[in-house]
RNA sequence: GCCCCCAUCGUCUAGGGGACCAGGACGUGGCCCUUUCAAGGCCAAGACUGGGGUUCGAAUCCCCAUGGGGGCACCA
């Protein structure tokens, strides 16, 4: 009998015991604006919502505007909008407030600074007076020798009178460096993986402090995470490489570490890299593939169902169920369902999604959707209009975007035909066609009505009659009205049509036909 | 190069030692319905990366290999 391994499967069942434990879920989405909102980050964003709400904790939204460089304006903007978007409500942060902020991490620096200097009184930090030029050469020496890349530590070995001299000499131009220890490891515990070990020899003095008096993320985030009583840090993979640096900082600081889940990553659809903005990836089909949030809302995309897609990657909700709405995810959502590997974006799954939210909308809250979007493509219907094309569109569209190519015709000024030729339908000639158009416009012409029922009452007998197919008839009726092969079912598009612009777009048809002959 | 993470159908996933010749979903193919396009219904093909262990028994636990991903900034 072996002795039992200390497994994965241990740690799931330790984490199961522990997750609702005594300290209140605080738990903070903390975006850099620096750019558009991206879609991995949305789904940390609604990851780490979603978590608050189950543990009916609170959700902070910090912004972490400490790179002067990079800082977008825009960029706040889109994402408060794009969080709203989604449905993601902040208990914490900018517009609301809270008793833990400022929620600007700009308007916080005197806080770090005061902390930064305790570490160096402390002798846990220590300022470094190398300029970029000479990091980078000490880089490029590294590269040469093909030894591991990272700071030489050369600030960290001045004497007190060597130290002096720089401060004098760069004129107090300094950074202030974490002063990690040399040799041993450092264990870190990620809820999703269990314990992480780290030979501290392989970790770097990172940078605290820049020179601009600003922090790093590596300070500003321990700080804020500490003093605003997060429970559980939530954030993407990517920084698990410097998760052992932050808990040195805790210790360094005294402070407890919260626990921490590093979300796995989104990868483009192909499986190769992250999902990135900056290498833009295409479907089979030659679609580009949505990366920021405005994209998949300008794609048209609705947020039910993007949301339902996003906690359907990395997340599943069991059951066998992937359809599923908000309010049943919060009820059920937990860090034990999430799969720590990356997964490729799925986005045929989010069109089908969207198509299943769409079939499922109220007409009304449809057609409101759909307005912008005809207004967007240079049309301008009234709700009314937009009202009565739904129909025709719902059933057959999986993002908005599509209801502009089976319906926008309906509202264009101009009609420009088809060519005579589009008309002729299978196994049919000119003659044969221009005299099935006749026949069913003089048909049309003495309807008592014009709704859909009272149409196909009266042509589909003379298709009979005319020893066509259905599809014939109504295949040279749906070109002669719409110009266009592919389009919602004939009655009910004549219908919204109206009768005296369906009847003069045959009328003027059957004459396109005369000069095929 | 160094460090770290991950590994089930093409893709998203279920799976926590026996209920698994591996379940669901998207996509794909076929059939039905049909007025073009959809939607809907039915059916089908399709996976445990490889090798070693542990165990009566491994998709599941351990090790190695391989593959993929992430990181190595005065960016977050």
């Amino acid at each position: 009998m072996a002795l039992p391994h200390l497994t994965a499967s241990h740690f799931k069942e330790q984490r199961i015991v522990n997750e609702p434990s005594a300290m209140p879920v605080r738990v903070r989405f903390a975006p850099s604006p620096t750019g558009p909102f991206h879609i991995g980050g949305a789904r940390t964003a609604l990851f780490t919502w979603l978590f608050a709400r189950r543990h009916g904790g609170t959700f902070i939204l910090r912004i972490e505007d400490t790179d002067r460089k990079r800082y977008d304006p825009e960029a706040l903007r889109l994402l408060l909008d794009g969080l709203r978007w989604l449905g993601i409500d902040w208990d914490e942060g900018p517009e609301v407030g809270g008793e833990f902020g400022p929620y600007f991490q700009s308007e916080r620096t005197e806080l770090y600074r005061q902390w930064a200097d305790w570490l160096i009184e402390h002798d846990k930090a220590y300022r470094c007076y190398c300029t970029p030029e000479r990091l980078a050469e000490v880089r490029e020496r590294q590269k040469t020798n093909r030894e591991s890349l990272g700071y030489d530590r050369h600030c960290r070995n001045l004497t007190p009178a060597e130290r002096d001299q720089q401060h004098a000499e760069t004129g107090g131009h300094y950074v202030v460096r974490l002063k990690m220890p040399l040799d041993g490891e450092t264990t870190v515990h990620d809820i999703l993986r269990g314990d992480i070990t780290f030979d501290n020899r392989q970790l770097q003095d990172l940078v605290l402090l820049k020179s601009d008096g600003f922090p790093t993320y590596h300070l500003a985030n321990v700080i804020d995470d500490h003093f605003m009583q997060v429970s559980h840090i939530m954030r993407a993979e990517e920084w698990i490489s410097t998760a052992p640096v932050h808990k040195h900082l805790y210790d360094a600081f005294g402070w407890p570490t919260p626990k921490i889940a590093h979300l796995p990553v989104i990868l483009s659809p192909s499986g190769k890299g992250k999902l990135s903005k900056r290498s833009v990836a295409f479907t089979d089909g030659g679609r580009k593939v949505p990366v920021l949030l405005h994209e998949f809302v300008e794609a048209g995309y609705v947020p039910e169902a993007l949301v339902n897609f996003l906690t359907n990657v990395g997340w599943s909700f069991g059951d066998d169920r992937e359809v599923f709405t908000v309010q049943e995810t919060i009820e059920r959502f937990d860090l034990d369902r999430v799969n720590p590997a990356g997964s490729a974006f799925p986005l045929e799954k989010l069109d089908w999604l969207n198509g299943l939210y769409i079939r499922d909308m109220a007409p009304d809250k449809l057609a409101a959707l759909l307005k912008p979007v005809f207004e967007h493509a240079g049309y301008t219907p009234s709700d009314d209009q937009v009202l009565a094309v739904v129909p025709l569109v719902q059933p057959r569209i999986k993002t908005l975007n599509e209801a502009i190519d089976f319906v926008g015709f309906i509202f264009a000024d101009t009609f420009t035909p088809a060519p005579p030729e589009d008309l002729i339908q299978k196994k049919m000639d000119a003659a044969g066609t221009k005299a099935a158009l006749e026949q069913a416009l003089a048909a049309l012409e003495g309807l008592p009505d014009f709704d859909a029922a009272t149409q196909e009452a009266a042509l589909r007998p003379l298709a009979k009659e005319l020893g066509l197919n259905p599809g014939q008839l109504f295949g040279a009726l749906r070109v002669a009205t719409t110009a266009q092969q592919v389009a919602p079912p004939l009655f009910e598009t004549m219908a919204v049509l109206g009768r005296d612009t369906s009847l003069a777009r045959i009328r003027g048809a059957i004459a396109s036909l005369d000069h095929t002959g």
